[in-house]
Order: structure tokens, then C-alpha cells, then sequence
DNA sequence: TTTAAAAGAGACATGATTGTCTTTTAGCGC
DNA sequence: GCGCTAAAAGACAATCATGTCTCTTTTAAA
């Protein structure tokens, strides 16, 4: 019940990169890196796959750098997680059981249901814009040091 | 939000002992690694560790074999996850962020707070008496067939 | 048009988890 | 005791997630 790394590095890279809009037209790769302590080729690999899903926007060359868009505030925790990879994870058998499901159940199966409900009631009604809205003095604090 | 491996191995390999008991005084590796569709030498290690504090028994020899004890039925599942290590990630910031907590909390941890509460509750409250209770007929066919 | 700054891309390295194989050790029945 | 059988133990291999390095491509500014 830990997110991957991934995940974790897409989330916060992209409320960084939100965070700053207005600051700043672009974010450099480089600071959010620096700034989040998250190692920096790595992040790149994962800024880009939310470039290329839509969720944040990108443009080399100086002066170049990532920013929002107009879809990147109403983005739900659930297609972040999708451009992770780590979906299925959410509907496979927590035993990994291939055929367990409600008619033959594994012996968690009934137990652990209801909570995965949550769980993914939660990422796909959770926006970037929410987690923003909060509007914290420190935001910057916690999606920072790791 | 899946079990490791380990955890999901040890789990099944307990059912699956304390199923039989009463038909057989002891379970071999070979039958349970068979019957449950698990790498024999892995599923070795787990046991082993099981045997080790205390959740089963085991004899060497012929006739050997793994067998339950006074402590079987009574063992909670959260004690499972202590044994195949993965009780950290019940404490552990779900961004993995270190400074995280309630004074500090990262973006997403009110949010999940409530759900881990619960997941933890489940762990420490079920045990593996309460897993065997339900008694279906068909028990063996939820815990083998990966 | 040249230069430098930035993302993009792919190969390679490391580490943790998972899985296999071989040898050792111990209990049991004879 | 002796030999058989089964777990215990430890070395080794494969896989996958994570992390690093280097080179390429794009673009703005001079």
C-alpha cells in the first residue's frame, strides 16, 4: 500500500511544475529535480510520459521547460497511476489468485473488497487542482525532501 | 495494494496446512508447493521462516512434515507481514517522503490516512482461524490455482 | 547562422525481489 | 546404530523496478 516510485515522482513533479505557474512561464527539468531531491534522468523518463498523455505540456530549447495546460488542474490520481503503469495492480487479486473474483473468492478476497473500493474512489475523484486547492504556506515543503 | 509474493505464499501455505489438519498429521513441502502452484524451493524459504516464529511446526524425516500448533489458528495476518517483512509500508509515507506526518503531512496523506487506518485494523483483527471459519467446500480451490 | 540551453531517447548499471539448484542436517523406523 | 526421507541452509540465477550516462534533437537568442 506504498505507490511506486514513479508515481510518487510523476505526482509531486507535476504539483511542483503547477505550483510555480504563474512564477515562472516553464520549469526546467533540473530544478525539480534538485528542488524534490529525486534523481534527474529518472524524473525525465516519467515528465515525459505525462507530456505525452496530455497531462503537462513541454518545449526544448532555451527558455524551454515543462508547464500546465489547460487539462493538467482537473487530471485525476487515477490517470497518473495509469500513465505509471500500476492499474491493474488495483483490480488483481491481492494474493494474486487469477481466479479469484466474486463467485470463488480467495480468502481475502471479502475482506479486502471494500477498502480497494475506497482506494479507487478516492484516485478517481482526487484532481491535481485538488490537492493544490489546499493551498498550504509550505506546499512546497511536502512534495519536497525526501 | 497487492501482497508480496512472500506474504501471499506464506499465507496459502498456512491455509493450506491447517486445512488438512485432522486428514494428516504432517504436509509435506513437495504437496503444498503441488497443490498450490508455487516454486517449491521459494515457497521452502517462507515456511521455514513461518516455523522459525512459531506459526507452524515442522519434522524432519520420514513421516515429516509441516504441521499446525496451539498458536496456528490464533496467529493474525498482520504477524504474517512482520515475518515476510513488509509491515514498514503500513508506516511508511505512501510519496515515501521521510518527513512526512501529521504536522508535515505530503499531498495525499489525509486522504489515505483513514484507509490505511482500516487496512491496518484488518490485518491486526483477522486471523487465520477466522480465514479457515468460512468453511466453503471448495476452500482448497481459493487458495491453489495461482 | 551560430551557439547554448533544454527536453528526448536509448543503452547501460544497480538493487531488490523472486526463483532454482545443490548440499547439509536431523528425525524416524527398522 | 543405519539408512531413508524430508526440511534446512546457502549459493547461484533470473527478473523487474529503479537509477545513471551519453548522445541527439529542438529551439531561442545573439
Amino acid at each position: 500500500m506504498v505507490f511506486s516510485k514513479s508515481f510518487g515522482y510523476a505526482l509531486r513533479g507535476v504539483l511542483y511544475v503547477a505550483m510555480l505557474n504563474g512564477n515562472k512561464a516553464r520549469v526546467q527539468l533540473d530544478e525539480i529535480a534538485e528542488q524534490l531531491s529525486v534523481p534527474r534522468h529518472f524524473l525525465g523518463k516519467v515528465m515525459k510520459n505525462l507530456v505525452k498523455e496530455g497531462v503537462l505540456n513541454s518545449m526544448k530549447g532555451p527558455y524551454g521547460g515543462f508547464y500546465i495546460n489547460d487539462q493538467t488542474m482537473q487530471v485525476y490520481l487515477f490517470k497518473l497511476m495509469e500513465i505509471t503503469g500500476e492499474v491493474e495492480e488495483l483490480s488483481t487479486c491481492v494474493l494474486r489468485l487469477r481466479k479469484c473474483n466474486a463467485k470463488h473468492p480467495c480468502p481475502m478476497h471479502k475482506q479486502v473488497e471494500s477498502l480497494r473500493k475506497q482506494w479507487r474512489g478516492l484516485l478517481s475523484s482526487t484532481t491535481i487542482g485538488d490537492l493544490l486547492e489546499k493551498e498550504q504556506p509550505d506546499f512546497i515543503q511536502s512534495i519536497a525532501v525526501i
